[in-house]
DNA sequence: TTTCTTGTTCTGACTGGTCAGTTCAAAAAA
DNA sequence: TTTTTTGAACTGACCAGTCAGAACAAGAAA
């Protein structure tokens, strides 16, 4: 069966050129496989790019829920989640920029739509690690979970995409322990 | 002159579009000028957008540097700052996701490192004001500055899209005040 | 065993279309 | 006169998607 080359070489390609740019020839090629291989296995591009998102959000998610089985307090709980992000996000960079950013323009309006519900999906899964935070421990503060657990991807998104620039600069530990505290703490150390 | 509508044209199209799916044909439509025009005036495609990606840059932060000219709490100067993005962001989310995301795959590489660099510039304009506030107040934690301007913009880019997809839910000063505890405060009440 | 049949999977040349960039003669400013 | 603009035609590259048929395995028939 080639379906699992083919979403390999997909993954691959995309994320080194983005939905537009990639080619569904170039996929082929990488996939050692012929074009009409891909669309047997596959309606269209963007069916097979949908593919492609799904596992992505589904692994990041199985792998952070994995990790989160047995009660823990909820500091050590936010740790691993943004840890196990870091990990995706550092790992392949241009896998995830895909799967966080990609979703927006110029693919067909269904596969597009069921794109969003998936991004949906994963706000929802980060949102409930907090809210269950926000209950049981009543140590966070009263904010809107989707807009914590939003701000928290766009946090490490674009503090990955930096590190990934500046290596140099910093080590993975410095960078853990900044989105941590950056998360949990903010940038003041008190506003009154 | 035809440069300016040039300009805004192009704008437009590569906010709708984004860079690879934008096309010199429709800009010059949209311009209501002949194509011939738009390779007068710009040698290609790539330097046509890195024009308007600069404009962009140095919109947003001559509009921020203009409000916080005057000397400020430090408080008042972050919320303006995020103030100031967040209308950016919403005014014309395409636009800034061009601007802030598409600065990545298949542009030539030397108007790509000149992309960069405006990028990086804009990183260490807000480093500055976080510096700054550090310094002056003592009220900033002691982390990396240019981190923490990553962070901020990797927030707001993420909290406004977000938004637009969820407008019912928040109203635009619900934004404002989030954004502003989440990068200040962050999410705990308290970490000892 | 050997031959025929069937369904699945795969192939790759081909089609129709898009687009960046070029060219150029003529017209319109300046 | 010089600079700028026009507009249309053209080139060459690229690309999503198609399709007639090849390859092959496995079962049925001879």
């Amino acid at each position: 069966m080639s379906k699992e080359k083919i979403i390999q070489a997909a993954i691959e390609v995309f994320s080194e050129n983005g939905y537009h740019r990639a080619s569904m020839d170039e996929i082929a090629a990488r996939a050692q496989v012929a074009k009409g291989t891909l669309y047997y296995n596959f309606p269209g591009k963007s069916q097979l790019f949908k593919t492609v998102v799904k596992q992505g959000f589904e692994d990041i998610m199985r792998r952070t829920e994995a990790d989160l089985n047995s009660p823990l307090p909820i500091k050590e709980m936010i740790m691993r989640t943004i840890r196990h992000h870091l990990d995706l996000f550092l790992e392949s960079r241009h896998f995830s920029h895909i799967v966080f950013n990609e979703i927006s323009n110029g693919i067909e309006q269904d596969v597009l739509e069921e794109l969003k519900e998936l991004k949906r999906t994963h706000i929802g899964f980060l949102a409930k690690i907090i809210e269950d935070g926000k209950c049981e421990e009543n140590l966070f503060r009263d904010v809107d979970a989707n807009l914590a657990a939003v701000s928290m991807i766009g946090t490490l998104e674009s503090v990955c995409n930096y590190y990934l620039n500046h290596q140099e600069a910093y080590t993975r530990e410095d960078l853990e322990q900044f989105v941590f505290t950056v998360i949990t703490q903010g940038l003041f150390i008190s506003v009154e």
